[in-house]
DNA sequence: GTTCCCCTGCGG
DNA sequence: CCGCAGGGGAAC
């Protein structure tokens, strides 16, 4: 669910509720594959840590913590993170909401799936990830090791040079809108933003890769600056489960201009616009301006 | 390369 | 009931 512009979002709203607090206890719920350390071993290990910093790696979060270990956070598809003290009827579905009283919906109560809860020395607002479908993660980094995950990532999207994309596509004969979801390529693009600056650069997202020229390249590497920034600059999409961690909802869906508008009209040239899968993933383009 | 899986909930 | 979901990894 979450891709580079929701990330970073979290990131900027989180660092400073994390930032230099004292951690006082940690609550999880029983294990399963969303801990990549054991709960019992992350609840020992976080007591006690302050924050120094909390970092992006394409959809990756790191939080640096004071004893030198790290903890490594991804948001999976429905991962949210957010403090005790946000607004949160966003962050339950529409039905959900509505089956609430006014009352129900003040304050958000950890539930089922609030897999990690940290409380702080202050007494300040608790954090909470929760992540209804746990295909998140999260994992306790020792000082000095590495994460398989975050070593085979390629360049950020926000960062990766045209001349780099364009090197990648050559000799895959893999779809160009595959290539851009690869995070070994670049990374942080996701569904959304993948279908979004495909069409901005005028490119179909079934091209095979190989077949992509160089100045194709350059549209697309520039279409993906412009849209992640401006994502990010409106706080993400929320087309189903993103809250920004105040509770708020980003606004990027509003802008969209091929994501999930299937059936639509093209906004530029008022064609309908197509949906297809591709790789399990469902793909959406504009046929007229995209070839 | 595709196919299937992890998991839960929503909407038709 | 079924298909769908913004991620990622492993198995054919």
């Amino acid at each position: 669910m979450p891709e580079l512009p929701e990330v970073e979002t979290t990131r900027r709203r989180i660092e400073p509720v994390l930032l230099d607090r004292e951690i006082a206890a940690v609550h999880t719920t029983r294990p399963s594959y969303f801990f990549l350390t054991p709960p019992a071993r992350l609840r020992r290990a976080l007591a006690g840590q302050r924050t120094l910093a909390l970092a992006r790696h394409g959809k990756y979060l790191l939080a640096q913590l004071d004893s030198g270990q790290q903890l490594l956070l991804h948001l999976g598809m429905t991962g949210q993170l957010f403090t005790s003290n946000a607004a949160s009827p966003r962050l339950l579905s529409a039905t959900a909401r509505a089956a609430l009283s006014p009352e129900q919906q003040q304050a958000f109560k950890p539930d089922v799936h609030t897999h990690l809860r940290l409380r702080f020395e202050d007494g300040g607002p608790e954090l909470y990830f929760r992540d209804v479908r746990k295909f998140g993660k999260v994992r306790l980094l020792d000082r000095g090791q590495l994460d398989p995950r975050l070593a085979r990532l390629g360049p950020d999207a926000l960062a990766i040079k045209a001349e780099a994309l364009f090197r990648a596509t050559s000799s895959r004969k893999v779809a160009i809108k595959s290539l851009l979801l690869d995070q070994g390529v670049l990374a942080g693009v996701g569904n959304i933003y993948a279908d979004e600056a495909l069409f901005l650069a005028g490119v179909h997202p079934e091209r095979a890769a190989h077949r992509v020229t160089r100045e194709e390249c350059r549209r697309i590497v520039r279409s993906l600056r412009r849209v992640l920034r401006r994502a990010i600059d409106t706080g993400g999409s929320s087309i189903s489960d993103f809250v920004a961690p105040d509770g708020a909802d980003g606004h990027y869906q509003d802008e969209r201009w091929v994501y999930a508008r299937a059936g639509n009209a093209c906004r530029r040239c008022r064609a309908t616009i197509q949906r297809r899968v591709l790789g399990q993933r469902s793909t959406h383009f504009c046929a007229g301006c995209q070839r």
